[in-house]
RNA sequence: GGGCCUGUAGCUCAAUUGGUUAGAGCAGAGCGCUCAUAACGCUUUGGUUGGGGGUUCGAGUCCCUCCGGGCCUACCA
């Protein structure tokens, strides 16, 4: 039994969030969660809206809301719609906490005890109209290379060329559409990452079997151009972490706030602590998770994550916690995930495209969702979501080869035996076969499991579904029931044990239909399979079951045009 | 512009890291079964591995080049 910590990105909190970003870390941490709790190992599973930025006081003032309370409730939306998906958090927290609060604060003195922080001069667009500073993303213009109107601050996006938001001609606030804006002297802590490089650098290569996605976008920070670039962490903001504080080792920085990528990853340790606090637990319980000094050095922990957030989580935040001098637990392994793209386009929160979580519950249970998305997951490249794969994956998957295998089990021997375990008759060598080739699948998908190859294992899983279905074809206990009733029974009665066996294999990706499996079968006993002929046993006869209501209704054409006409235009039309 | 990823059957993806005849699922064709959600099982069609060149006894895999798709490029998060 092992210790393992599991943390998902943080989902940012101003809005609901899409089948893509659910595939890119929640989902498969919970996979990975639900599979190492099921193997025995101690978990901590955590995650957390992330509220801070500048995204979020706009997203606010859209929804006409005082900024804290609209993260309330959106943070309220985001925990229903993570339990509707049956993402297993042990803790889903707010990067608004106090616990986040202080253990920002206490780190960024940390780093400047190291020497690791300075205070920088710079020049910033202001816009008095809007009363904030902007962001460089969040000034428009018309771009002086090309002469597109819309371009950015930071890039064009018509001709691709960086800018300056200097650059632009005819500059506007991309908020209110504002021109009087000004440029305006202010004071913003960095952190001196440049200083850490080489032990980063170091700590990288001593990772073993890492995505090449994970590391080649760290090397290219590492080494490109003058090597990794100190970063400001601070930003004129309202809402976030207060900059200035009893204790803090600076002056002046009223009226500032963390940036919201230095205290983000924070929140992973922060979360647990507020774990502890729900609990009632002391510090010592989620200090064990984090301090290698207080029993943390026995843990491993795994981070998961679209591509987009690599950065973050390979340098800045290590940057962070190396950077204290204090012995914080640092990621063992980072998974990585492409896109999920839509129907020929990339799904998109602020363009309302693609499926949205609360969407997706509204039209199926969780586990469609789940068992579609997994085994699809964006691995190795880009994935597509299209309503005709997505109708025949879960048609064939779950509902004709898994569903209706439990179906066609149950419902004969029903009918020829009653809602019991069937008595009598002895395993031959067709049984002998069959156990033989659950032990070398099953083996196949822990070890794929275990290695957290997602699509993998997924197929791995449905290999041993549709043993279930090859033996039934083979014994054929209809045709054996006629002769010898006794052998039928027996191989009923091995096949209602496959159905435990499938339920407690399966419930990692689809945990309410495992769930129900079980329920069926009347059992309780979730213990993962170790000899799969013992597994096989667990159900003795005699034992009361009944006939489950079919697993997974089938997607219809119908539906299928329906729901491809419904999301085909915007969210809310 | 620079960097990285990617291109394999009609579709979605594999291929133990250079090893022999490139494999699965879906779709298609044929056969079987009749317990079951018209489900299941077996057999089978289908590939000049994006194009071209090179290294090697041997290339889907390594190198060069061209073409296509995608991501990142540090103030969106």
């Amino acid at each position: 039994m092992a210790r393992i910590l599991i943390t998902s990105a943080l989902p940012y909190i101003n809005g609901i969030k899409h089948l893509g970003n659910l595939v890119g870390s929640q989902l498969p941490a919970d996979l990975y969660a639900r599979y190492c709790r099921a193997r025995g190992h101690e978990v901590m599973f955590i995650c957390a809206t992330d509220e801070h930025g500048t995204p979020a006081e706009l997203a606010a003032a859209k929804a006409d809301r005082p900024v804290a309370e609209y993260c309330a409730e959106m943070h309220e939306t985001q925990a229903a719609l993570a339990r509707g998906f049956g993402l297993s958090f042990d803790h889903f927290g707010r990067s608004s906490s106090m616990r986040n609060q202080a253990l920002t604060q206490h780190l960024a003195v940390k780093l400047y005890d190291a020497g690791l922080i300075e205070e920088v001069r710079e020049k910033q667009v202001y816009s008095p109209g809007d009363g904030r500073f902007l962001p460089d993303r969040y000034i428009e213009g018309t771009c002086p290379n090309c002469g597109y109107e819309r371009a950015r601050g930071d890039q064009c996006e018509e001709c691709t060329k960086q800018l300056d938001p200097t650059d632009l001609i005819n500059p506007r606030s991309a908020i209110s559409g504002a021109t009087d804006l000004e440029v305006r002297e202010t004071r913003h802590l960095y952190l001196r990452q440049s200083k850490l490089r080489d032990r980063l650098d170091r700590w990288i290569d001593s990772q073993k079997g890492w995505p090449v996605l994970t590391t080649s976008i760290a090397k290219k920070w590492l080494h490109d151009g003058d090597g990794l670039q100190d970063r400001g962490i601070t930003r004129d903001l309202d809402w976030g972490v207060p900059v200035q504080f009893d204790g803090a080792p600076w002056s002046g920085m009223e009226g500032k706030v963390f940036y919201v990528w230095f205290d983000a990853p924070i929140e992973y340790i922060a979360a647990t602590a507020e774990w502890a606090d729900a609990l009632g637990h002391d510090e010592a319980a989620w200090r064990r998770w984090w301090r290698t000094d207080e029993g943390a050095d026995d843990v491993r922990y795994v981070q998961f994550m679209g591509k987009d957030n690599v950065p973050f989580h390979t340098l800045s935040f290590p940057a962070t916690l190396m950077g204290s001098a204090e012995p914080w637990k640092l990621v063992d392994y980072i998974k990585s995930f492409n896109y999920l793209n839509y129907d020929g386009g990339q799904f998109s929160t602020s363009q309302g495209r693609g499926v949205f979580m609360d969407q997706a519950l509204e039209i199926l249970p969780a586990d469609y969702w789940r068992w579609w998305l997994l085994s699809h997951a964006p691995e190795n490249s880009d994935s597509e979501f299209t309503w005709e794969n997505f109708q025949t994956s879960v048609n064939k998957d779950l509902a004709d080869v898994l569903g209706n295998f439990v179906s066609r089990v149950t419902k004969f021997c029903r009918s020829k035996f009653g809602e019991v375990v069937p008595e009598g008759g002895e395993w031959g060598a067709r049984e002998t076969q069959l156990i033989e080739d659950l032990t070398q699948g099953l083996d196949s998908y822990q070890t794929v499991m275990d290695g957290m190859m997602v699509r993998r294992s997924a197929q791995d899983l449905r290999a041993l579904w549709v043993l279930g279905n090859e033996y039934l074809q083979e014994a054929a206990p209809w045709a054996s029931f006629k002769t010898a009733p006794e052998t039928a029974a027996m191989q009923i009665r091995l096949a209602l044990n496959l159905i435990r066996l499938y339920a407690i294999i399966s419930q990692p990706f689809i945990p309410d239909a495992s769930a129900r499996m079980m329920q069926a079968l009347g059992c309780d006993d979730w213990a993962w399979p170790g000899a799969a002929g013992d597994a096989l046993q667990a159900l003795p006869p005699g034992h009361a079951f009944t006939v489950p209501d079919v697993l997974f209704a089938k997607i219809t054409d119908e539906q299928r045009e329906a729901w491809q006409a419904q999301f085909s235009g915007q969210r809310g039309g």
